[in-house]
DNA sequence: GTGGTCTAGACCACA
DNA sequence: GTGGTCTAGACCACA
């Protein structure tokens, strides 16, 4: 269900984190489904149980998740953090619109480049 | 010139690092011409000398600048600098359609913010 | 496993870098194992944990070894490396024919040389 | 007669030494002939005139070139020169050979890229 | 005056 | 316990 690259730069309760949002936000884990526990998914990711409490922690802390006491971790309804997912994309595109305008290259080039790369409603 | 974030979770060194990155792909900075001395810019940022000189070893692994013994640190020919720069920028944009598609988001909402974000010629 | 030369021209850093990089190349250092912590290399050779980070960071740019987050660096799978080794003894070996040539040593003198001095798969 | 790259790791006092090593092992200065002088050297190489003693020093140093009080520094004959570069080379070779070894290049690769690189009396 | 190397030591993120 | 960042400051090579 998640894989983890050891040798990329980035920290591993970040590489768990990432996973589960998109997991979240594309559908996959359903509204109040239950979450592996930490302990299950050290065990089966083989890292250290502290690192998956922290991606925990944070998936609470940005909305993802909610605990139940006693019972473990549950996603949310996910629909407020969709809407905060698509700000973020826009606001990350226009970021780099901005650095592509910077290095000289042409709208139409990027819009054709957009227009080649999106295959529209095929591989959700 | 070149300004610091100090809250910022990114290092010193990299912020410096990119700073100096753009200003040359702009061509802000002219080929040949003479980068501030590490001692100078270190006084004029408040920082340590050791952080520039982290900074300007990794310009100079990269290819955006060369040193000259004695005399200092000197901008290279940007042109296939900003032929990988380019490059990097469309591997970017892929990388973000492919987030926006899985969130659902239409290819034509994004090319039509794009179209309205990328006001062509005007500030570069 | 490592030794310095304090009296050498040439920098601290420079030579653990080379003495690794053969260690490696020759296979005594196996893909994924550990290399030694930056801090207990630090002690047993008593020079500064910097110095060592500093070497560590240049065999990690050039792909001897990679690091994981919170557990060390490990040495990479050097089949690259092997293959690009090769290259550069090829391209030494030209410059140094090439200099030889220029003070007027026969070809005969230095294929014999070579033919004594290689004594194929004795010490490897 | 010289040139210099001033993108070199390599000193430029370095880059001078070795070109006169090679004009004068190659004889293309003769023996006593005279060497340019320091100032002219400075001018026509557009570098500091400290940078050109401090080369001449070390031919001088080495054995390459002798100084006349009041006249200029001149070349040496070179028969002990080139005797001893003769071993430089073999030397070089040596500590070359030992890499290929420890690389798991075969002597016979080695000697066959000998002959095919070196085209005897060609072009010296 | 220019950058390069190194030390001693602090503080932090990560697992 | 692991490496990464940064400071303060010394000393050196080079031009």
């Amino acid at each position: 269900m998640i894989t983890i690259d050891y040798q990329s730069r980035k920290p591993i309760y970040e590489q768990i984190v990432e996973k589960f949002q998109l997991l979240i936000v594309k559908g996959v884990l359903l509204p109040d489904s239950q979450m592996p526990s930490v302990r299950a998914l050290a065990v089966e990711l083989a890292i250290n149980p502290n690192t998956i409490q922290k991606a925990y922690a944070m998936l609470e802390q940005q909305g993802y998740i909610y605990p139940v006491k006693g019972r473990g971790n549950f996603v949310t309804d996910n629909q407020d953090v969709l809407q905060q997912k698509r700000q973020e994309f826009f606001e990350n595109l226009r970021d780099l619109i901005k650095k592509g305008k910077d290095m000289g290259i042409s709208k139409k080039a990027c819009i054709s480049y957009m227009e080649e790369n999106w295959k529209e409603g095929l591989d959700l």
